[in-house]
DNA sequence: TAGATTGTTAATCGATTAACAATC
DNA sequence: TAGATTGTTAATCGATTAACAATC
């Protein structure tokens, strides 16, 4: 796995997935690259590039076997793992991260989560006991924790990630605009930058008008 | 505006404009490429390249002026404009982008939120009455609205796509992985697939892992 | 004027697409 | 065997980076 693989291929790996899945489900058990590519909505030659970056997983003249396919995207991405993490801020937010997301089946495990709202704290979320920022660092010392979902505003991150990097925390996926690779080289950063996406859109719905 | 930008190019400009805020909060007057860079974690000539696809903003021997192209950016993007939205689905989701979104800088005005659930239904998010999802196709009559944020699962999506379509909604910010593109090709839709970028981050900590 | 830094052209690099021999 | 479709090499396309003349 020490082929250096561009990020751009790595961003659809999620995509085959999720549509392996789904094919899976409606019970397809073959597809082809072209079959494949119309629904990625890309070509039949970038389909098979990119899982040529894996492995050979196909059969000449018959195509894909889709649960064969999907099981290899699967220990790609590695979902099979466990990493641990713990949630900062149970806001509005953070309870919807918490609620929507099917954590165990993307490779993480929600251990713990924290807030600064006195009111909050106590409650539960995800059968979880929401804990005070107070907590984080003798939860961390006790517990293995890898990973932290940040849903709080810039400023509290500021404010908080020094804690969490002292505390061996070193993936973080983040909702915040707060530059934590910049700040800690050494880490891995998945950011989810709403406002950013909703910017583009509006870009692009003017660029369209104005065509 | 007719020249065609590349979407990285695009997907760039909502940090570029966050960075200049940012800068221009600070009090900082004016900003090289080379700077700007260094905080973009780019090159100078990518900056320059990104920005003169839009015109000479910069001055030779003196740079940029921060907030003049900080204004700019802002034309560039369209966020003096007021798209009118309404938002499909109050869960948990759709409360956090109602509440932590500051739609009146981004472009969009929040005009009507919709939900299935009764027991929402009547209650109040960011100042408005949560209406019924049997209301939206009279709402769309009586106002004018293009855009909707679609805070909803896939297969409520599937089943209110149509409403939203036929009421003459052409620009999506898109929650859900229903793929409203491949449905309606004029559409201009804008995806934010959290559990993708979460599969992405998973990939990224094991790759680190196993090199 | 001299120094700094842009705007822009040219060079490089990498990603996507096309083509086709291999083979199921 | 013939048809289908992969895996892979080569060609193309586009994005990024480098270089430098223009100019503030």
């Amino acid at each position: 796995m020490s082929k250096n693989i561009s990020i751009q291929v790595i961003r659809r790996l999620p995509r085959y997935h999720r549509f392996l899945k789904e094919l899976e489900a409606q019970g397809v058990e073959r597809i082809s690259s072209t079959k494949l590519a119309s629904i990625m909505n890309a070509t039949a030659s970038q389909v098979r590039q990119d899982l040529n970056n894996f492995g050979g997983f196909g059969q000449q003249g018959y195509g894909y076997s889709v649960s064969g396919l999907k099981d290899e995207i699967d220990k790609i991405l590695g979902l099979d793992k466990k990493h641990h993490a713990i949630l900062l801020g149970a806001g509005n937010l953070g309870r919807a991260v918490a609620t929507h997301m099917n954590f165990e089946s993307l490779g993480f495990q929600l251990d713990a989560v924290f807030e600064k709202d006195e009111k909050i704290i106590g409650t539960m979320l995800r059968g979880l006991k929401i804990c005070p920022d107070s907590k984080i660092e003798s939860y961390c010392k006790e517990h293995y924790i890898d990973t932290a979902f940040l849903s709080l505003p810039k400023k509290s991150v500021s404010a908080i990630i020094e804690k969490l990097y002292n505390a061996g925390i070193r993936y973080y996926w983040n909702f915040s605009h707060f530059d934590i690779a910049k700040k800690y080289p050494d880490t891995i950063v998945e950011n989810v930058h709403m406002s950013d996406s909703l910017m583009t859109l509006c870009y692009r719905i003017n660029e369209n008008k104005n065509i």
